[in-house]
RNA sequence: GGCGGCGUAGCUCAGCGGUAGAGCAGGGGAAUCAUAAUCCCUUGGUCGGCGGUUCAAAUCCGUCCGCCGCUACCA
């Protein structure tokens, strides 16, 4: 029996166009499905595009366009993104597509059979120049007495009926849940926060409107659309074929991994498992959420005008060069920066310099000295038997980090192992074996070219074509890129073909 | 205001009760197989301040200072 895993990137609003934030998440996540891949398991990894709610019918009208076209637009810019990212997803997801609607008018049916949903009025301080609502300790009163917003807009009371979720009843259920899985939050800090929340107490949900329709219908409920969250959220129950239990993806749920920005955590940690709960079916296993990316020392924002376009640093850096970058650069939890001499510094002294070079030192000596014909391994010295060891170790040590999603510590440690087998081949000196003892050289390749390819194949998930490449000149036969490949041995007298430099180095280009 | 976190070498950070660590940057040397890449050695910190607990404190407690996060919905 196959092991399976199900991860997740949140579906992606398309009232904007995708910045380096979503790259991150799916770049993030797409290491951790390819990971799994490698591990052995049957994975199935879930992307795609948020397309209802008032924001998008907004940003329609403003671009002359009716909801339906202008989502079909942005989601194929949102699809094109994740396509040059090398973002390995199993389906694309579009909350406007007819499963979806299928999907959540039955998870509706199914709280409301819970009798978790009832109807009420929605009221508050409304200020229709914002379209926002805000609470009465954001307003401040004008001489005059009248409230406004904070930003100065005019506020009025406005009532509207609304169909609300009982997330009041939940609040112990959630902190027990909570209690029980220590690990469904990541990283601990967010979680206290959420369990800060949630005991601070909860107050019932608004989940419909009346004041738009591009939505989708609350079921029997005329002029009621669905709260946008509630219809997002969803969108991972309804790729593994929700309702249909007989589907050949129901076996995915629930989720392993809802890989989310620090913004989204709520929605996820919250009122998503009590919806679940609430409809009878399985909470997803794990939360995980990442930072944000300050550039060049200044948070990104439209105003500032400093937002990244993904796409463009991959043409500036090249693909595998920004993976690595976005995941070595700062944990994942965490905020960083990335910067332009950050980013050169990273590609030219840890790829080019370290892992590169390391790589074409040794097969360039393989190819000059032996004819490109692989040796094999000799009785192993103290020196050898220590890299190895520490190549051998490495998968062990990658599988965890990737449990914990601290993909920077998984790279941390593939490059001690780098370290040291440079310091190895300069302490063993092949080049100068070459001229006094041959066979000895050849058995210290051959601990290079173990130890390269180890590093290689769990590097895979980071540097797919790069490593792809590195493997090929390790003539390592595509069936065996695993990591239960690892247990082959490369075929001694194996030729390989001429070594080719992987990473070049990053040279500033003249002005 | 309440709750939580952080403050360690020039920079980014690890360590979280037992003689201060890593990477990068800086200085010196070796080597020349390699993408002038690599390796070795080295400079550098009263671990935010002040008190306390302890045979012993970056590490536990208190307090102060400075940053940051969370403190509910129309994503």
């Amino acid at each position: 029996m196959t092991k399976s895993f199900y991860l997740t990137t949140p579906i992606y609003y398309v009232n904007g166009a995708p910045h380096i934030g979503h790259a991150y998440t799916s770049i993030a996540s797409d290491v951790l499905a390819r990971f799994k891949r490698l591990d052995g398991y049957e994975v199935f990894f879930l992307t795609g595009t948020d397309e209802h709610g008032q924001k998008v019918e907004k940003a329609a009208a403003e671009a002359g366009l009716d909801p339906q076209s202008f989502t079909d637009k942005v989601s194929a810019d949102f699809k094109d993104m994740t396509r040059v990212m090398g973002v390995s997803n199993d389906d694309w997801i579009r909350t406007t597509e007819e499963r979806h609607k299928v999907s959540c008018a039955e998870l509706w049916r199914r709280i409301a059979a819970s009798g978790d949903i009832y109807l009420g009025h929605y009221e508050g301080w409304y200020a229709v120049r914002d379209e926002a609502f805000y609470d009465e300790s954001e307003l401040t009163a004008k001489p005059d007495g009248a409230k406004v917003a904070p930003s100065g807009a005019p506020v009025e009371w406005v009532r509207e009926p609304s169909y609300f979720f009982r997330l009041s009843a939940w609040q112990d259920k959630l902190l027990k849940f909570y209690e029980d899985h220590p690990d469904f939050i990541a990283p601990t800090s967010r979680r206290n926060e959420v369990m800060s929340f949630v005991k601070g107490g909860l107050h019932d949900l608004s989940i419909s409107r009346t004041t738009f329709s591009w939505g989708i219908p609350v079921p029997d409920a005329p002029g009621h659309v669905m709260y946008v969250w509630l219809d997002a959220l969803n969108n991972y129950v309804t790729a593994c074929g929700f309702p249909d239990e007989s589907s050949p993806r129901w076996h995915h749920w629930p989720a392993d991994v809802h890989v989310v920005g620090k913004d989204i955590i709520r929605f996820h940690a919250v009122y998503w498992p009590a919806f679940l709960m609430a409809a009878g079916l399985p909470v997803p296993k794990r939360i995980s959420s990442h930072g944000w990316w300050v550039v060049e020392g200044e948070k990104m924002s439209k105003s500032l005008g400093n937002v990244i376009e993904p796409r463009k640093l991959v043409e500036t850096y090249g693909l595998d060069q920004i993976r690595y970058f976005l995941l070595r650069e700062k944990p994942f939890g965490a905020d960083g920066s990335m910067s332009h001499p950050a980013i050169v510094s990273r590609i030219n002294v840890e790829l080019a310099n370290d892992l590169g070079n390391l790589a074409q030192r040794s097969l360039s000596l393989v190819a000059r000295n032996l004819g490109g014909v692989l040796p094999a391994r000799g009785s192993l010295t103290e020196d050898d038997a220590g890299l190895l060891d520490a190549a051998a170790a490495l998968p062990d040590l990658v599988r965890a980090c990737m449990d914990r999603q601290t993909f920077h510590e998984a790279l941390e440690d593939i490059w001690k192992v780098i370290r040291a087998a440079n310091g190895y081949i300069d302490r063993q000196a092949p080049w100068a074996l070459n001229k006094t003892d041959k066979v000895r050289m050849g058995e210290v390749l051959r601990v290079l070219v173990d130890t390269i390819r180890v590093v290689a194949t769990l590097l895979q998930p980071y540097m797919p074509d790069s490593m792809a490449r590195m493997l090929d000149q390790l003539g390592v036969p595509p069936g065996d890129r695993s990591l239960a490949g690892l247990a082959t041995p490369l075929a001694d007298g194996l030729t390989l073909p001429p070594p080719q430099g992987v990473f070049p180095r990053y040279v500033e280009p003249v002005a």
